[in-house]
Formats: structure tokens, sequence, C-alpha cells
DNA sequence: CCGACATGGTTGTTCCGTCAACTTATGATC
DNA sequence: GATCATAAGTTGACGGAACAACCATGTCGG
């Protein structure tokens, strides 16, 4: 079945897209991989954590958040345990769940990692658009998350609002 | 030092766009893998070859066109022709460089991919968009890759010169 | 309550990407 | 034309991610 091919100005604003999300990637671990150690990742998954009363999560809750497929998340927390930046526990409530706390360390990892971060996303990404263009960024993302993210399963990075009903 | 943190406006579009480029990759390969036996990146350096005289290209350019690292580029296009989708040379221009050329099961392989691809790209993006919400995007992606693209590596990709067509 | 099913997490395998080291060829310099 | 630096690719080791299989716990219908 032969599709309905791209136009001209569909093509160059999908090509210029997936540049971006091949390159985006690799300039974030990089800065982050050289300055602390941390995956950008991982920066984020510690980052949620910080964001969030008692900085506990539920592992499901926390996967939704980052995007992550929970044997990922698995993984990702169990080396970030030996570490010291966070800690496992069994949760009360669900004999089933586990919750991931932001250790001492893990709040001064975040702390110490954020502002070059920062700084990065400013330099690289921030800096090149002009007001308007932030905003008009805002919107195509918007607009592409409804196709990306059906469910709303990441709405919880992106939007306070339906945070609740997803990940609360 | 400390940095300057991002206003409103610009953490609500820093954290869609990082939204979209976690989700985005996933959803190409996985259709791709799934129809065809692909990866996404696997399908581009076969698109790229397929689009370009004599379906040959030296190893370096085509990572540049694909923003591969080399030994990338190199590890993928030898699973590639292991399994007869491309064709390794030595370039008799240069004894240092490799001509990779797309086999004409490659060809097959692209073609028999491409609608597939094609229809995802439009119903889980630029579906999404409107006219000038992808113009927008084009325009916003464009000043991005000023700064994740500051030697232009990737502009093969999407400078209009050299890039004609793509999924065809 | 008891068996079936669903949910929450972990573990192991396999594959892919990165990094560093190495081989070979080219180009510049004297 | 010999030497040294640089460029093009390949290879191998290592780390992270996807996927599938698995275990433990909760839930629901009889």
């Amino acid at each position: 079945m032969e599709p309905r091919w791209l136009s001209q100005d569909e093509r160059a604003a999908w090509l210029r897209l997936v540049a971006v999300t091949e390159l985006l990637p690799g300039v974030l671990d990089s800065q982050l991989r050289a300055d602390s150690g941390l995956t950008h990742f991982e920066y984020y998954v510690l980052a949620m954590l910080s964001e969030v009363p008692d900085r506990v999560l539920r592992m499901t809750v926390l996967a939704q958040r980052t995007n992550a497929t929970l044997p990922r998340l698995s993984h990702v927390v169990r080396r970030l345990e030996d570490r010291g930046l966070v800690q496992r526990s069994p949760c009360p409530d669900d004999g089933r769940a586990t919750n991931a706390t932001l250790t001492a360390e893990g709040v001064a990892a975040v702390e110490t990692a954020a502002p070059g971060h920062v700084d990065t996303v400013r330099r690289r990404v921030l800096d090149q658009l002009t007001p308007p263009q932030v905003q008009a960024l805002r919107e195509v993302t918007d607009a592409l998350l409804v196709g990306l993210d059906p469910d709303g399963r990441l709405s919880g990075l992106y939007d306070p609002d339906r945070a609740q009903r997803h990940g609360g």
C-alpha cells in the first residue's frame, strides 16, 4: 500500500527534527559524563526524585516520569544504589512495590551537576532561539507529544496537571 | 559559577523537547524493527546510499550524513554487509578509504521498508501538526542545529542542496 | 478461601554504541 | 626521497538498553 509521501516542507522539517534528536542526546550525555560522571538519564532519575516530597517515588512512577521501561530503570537504580546516590526499600503499602529514595549524597550529586547541565542547555539549545521561537518550540512539541505519547505516560515530565492523574 | 536558570517558558519548552527526543527514537525503531528487521539508523544508512549516484559513498561521508562516528558506522556496515545489503570495497582514489555500495538486495530492503516508515512518520509526527506548525518546526530546528551541529557535520542530512528526496 | 490472573520488580542474555588502540596510507617538510 | 604528522578505517573491550523469562505479591470470581 502506497503511503502519502512527504511534501517539500514536511520533508525539510522532518529531516531537521531527526537531526536534532540524533544530536541532542550526545551533547547532553558527554557534558554530564565529563563534568559529573552521570548519564543524562541518570541525571534525570535523580532530578525527578529531587523534585518530589520526601524525595521518594515508586519504581513504576519513576519509570513513567523518565520514560524508562521497568527493567531499564531497575538496572539504573541498582547502579545508582551501588554508588550511594539512591536507596531502595520495600513499599509498606504494597508488598510488590519498591520505593526509590534519593540519599543526601544523591541530593549533593544533583546540585553539583545542575549548574553545568543548565548552562549546556542554555548555550547549546535555548540561546539559539528568539523568545517567539521558544514559544513556537513549546507549542510544536506539545502537539508532537500527542502522537508520540498518546497515553500521557510521560506527561509528568512536561505537564503538571496531567501528572496527578497519571503519576501522582 | 551560578548559571542563569530557566524561565517558565524556557523550562516548559525544554522539558517537552526532551520528552520528544526520548520518545521519537523508540517509535521509529520499533516500527522499523517489527516490519522490516531494520534499526532506524540502519534504515538511514541504506536510505542515504539509495539517494546518491551509483549508490556509493565513502565511509567518512556516510558517517557525516548519518551523524555517526566512524567506529559506529564501521560496525553497522559490517553487519549490513553480512546480511548482503551493502558491499564494501577499497576506494581506488585513496588507499585509506573504503566505499560502501548499496546492493540490489539493499535497494529492495529500502523500498520495502520505506512505505511503512513514511506512514509512521505521518501518523505519529506530521499529522499532529498544522501546516504553519510544520513551518515553525522547520525554523526552530534549523536554529537549534546551529548550536547542536556547529561544524555542519550533519548538513548533508538537512541541507536542501545536498538532500533531494527521502524515503523513496 | 482457593485457584486464576494481573501487577510490580528483578535477573540474564544479547545486541548496539562508545572509547581507545592499532594498521595502513597520504601529505608535508626538509 | 626519508621522516613525521595526520587522516581513514577496523578491531576489541566495555557499558548501557531492549527483550524475555522469571519470582513474588496482590486481586477477583467462584
